[in-house]
DNA sequence: CTGAAAGCGCTTACAG
DNA sequence: CTGAAAGCGCTTACAG
């Protein structure tokens, strides 16, 4: 910078202004520094105007499961909208709760992001003041968190959709395989997606038979499990809506083995239209992931920029029907 | 530094080296800072040092496909080993072949980072020169470049597993359902995978039917596809030999359609061990990516520690065998 | 509108 | 083994 300053025949002040568009430079002045800028193909140091000024250039990503198709996808959608704004994504990955609580309690961010977005994972307020505090924006995609702009889909919404599709083909006895391990998603998801079914089944005026709601780790071998156990009741469901296409999948493949038939005998149904999902025709809620992380992005420039952020509703969700949902027998 | 190097009664000086592990500190001293930086929770700020020093404490993974289970793996990996180092991980997505030239052209990773990871991506000579220029390390996952240390699996050795399994059962018509898009990992994999096919299939003195090896686009659709110009041909193969799971699984998406079952008129098996291979009985031949990441990290702290790096040798693959391969029929 | 100067929080010769 | 000091390349009050 000294180099352009010289040049250019200004002070160093001078240039760091007229380079960032500040006000206060005479706009024939500003051009030439601009031009001579060019000319020595100078690009300022980010470390320097980092210390220098307040902020990084970066903006961090906290989730939980990243070898995943949701948590990877809104990583993607947060880099595509980030990176042309500048900003660059570094991304940490919390493995359980502990490494959470240890990750949140020693602010590790301050000075190293301007921003952290946090996916699937509920905040507590102690934890977004301590952000703050620290002058780090925060933003969550796919949960909430006290006084953090979100994005996320509409779980309860999302959820009646399913149940109601089943209620639609005639199912009465329709199971909730849901998750519960905080490996998978937040726990709001968990809890509004049972809503969800339960408000569905209300509204449909059919009772729901607690042994047919089940817990159980998330993954396709939570619902692998999940489902043996629902094959181990008195009587069996006709549809299960379970919480995510991966623990769907793992449940219909406890029912190949247990010689049952999707969905001649039992539908099945769930929540994300993951690519996979397509691949074995699984009837599924649809959500995009990768726009979320777009739109959360745009929640962190807006931050960033002291504009106020725009809030953006739910974000849609539609069914998807494909093969493995069909009228209950008999 | 200030506040700790005040409680711990030394100077900046003798923090920032014990901090970092320098000689020159006594094992007293060096752990008494040690203690009241951790008491203080104390980080150093990246900028400053990075502006003092000369590295950033940043690592740069680049990659092409981030919702991917081998992409994402990788990162998984990375982040394991290079956090509890010190050092943050920023990944960068590069679409498609334009991109990635623009974004090696323009070397914006100049202290930015100090050391690269290129995943499944081939550098160029040039390419590589202008990042050691810079003064940026180079590791490469599941590829080769000149001058560059790389983990990766046997791709050649990999596919004769596969191919071999087939031929043990009995096929001889064993078609090959390749992969073509810079979007799925490296072209060395396509054609090492394509190389191991034909050897194995030498070793057993069958001729390979040219007709029965296609390459198409990569992903689950492009193996659907693919699948579909298999079976439009004269005569079908017994037995496919897929790129990757997904191709794999798109092709079986393709049989079922066309009501040919799996494995008892052609058996399929690939190459990866995603996930949902397990789920859907998928016979494939495992690699573990998580673990090429941490081996990459590893490389990547020899270089920045000044170490010799360590070689490792092709990572370990193995035949999973499940329920879509059996002998041909008749 | 522009300049001179302090300072961001570290690292690194250089002394001692 | 440890300290005092210069300096990394910027930004930002503060003057003018």
């Amino acid at each position: 910078m000294a180099d352009v300053a010289a040049r250019a025949g200004v002070s160093l002040g001078t240039v760091s202004r007229a380079l960032r568009g500040l006000d206060g430079v005479s706009p024939g002045t500003r051009d030439r520094i601009r031009e001579v800028a060019a000319e020595l193909d100078y690009v300022v140091n980010p470390e320097a105007a980092a210390l220098a000024g307040r902020s990084t250039g970066r903006v961090a990503v906290v989730l939980h499961d990243l070898p995943s198709w949701y948590g990877s996808s809104v990583v993607l959608g947060l880099e595509r909208v980030l990176r042309p704004a500048g900003l660059d994504l570094l991304v940490r990955c919390v493995d359980d709760p502990e490494d959470r609580v240890r990750f949140f309690a020693s602010m590790p961010l301050r000075r190293k992001v301007d921003a952290v977005v946090v996916v699937a994972i509920a905040l507590t307020s102690a934890e977004v003041a301590k952000l703050h505090d620290g002058g780090v924006a925060v933003v969550a995609a796919g949960s909430h968190s006290p006084d953090v702009p979100f994005v996320a889909i509409d779980d309860v919404l999302a959820a009646q959709q399913a149940v109601n599709h089943l209620l639609q083909l005639g199912h009465r006895r329709i199971a909730l395989l849901n998750t519960v391990a905080a490996t998978d998603r937040a726990w709001q998801a968990q809890r509004d997606r049972e809503q969800g079914f339960r408000l569905a089944m209300e509204m449909a005026g059919i009772p729901v038979d607690e042994e047919l709601v089940v817990s159980w780790s998330g993954g396709s071998r939570g619902g692998a499990q999940g489902m043996d156990r629902l094959l181990s009741g008195r009587r069996l469901p006709s549809a299960v809506f379970a919480f995510s296409d991966e623990v769907a999948l793992g449940a219909m493949r406890s029912l190949r083995r247990a010689g049952i038939g999707v969905p001649r005998q039992i539908s099945v149904l769930s929540i994300d239209d993951h690519p996979l999902a397509e691949l074995t025709d699984l009837t599924t809620v649809a959500q995009d992931p990768v726009a979320l992380g777009r739109a959360a992005a745009e929640q962190v420039l807006d931050l960033l920029h002291g504009r106020p952020v725009r809030e953006v509703g739910p974000f849609p969700t539609r069914l998807v029907v494909r093969g493995t949902t069909a009228p209950p027998l008999e």
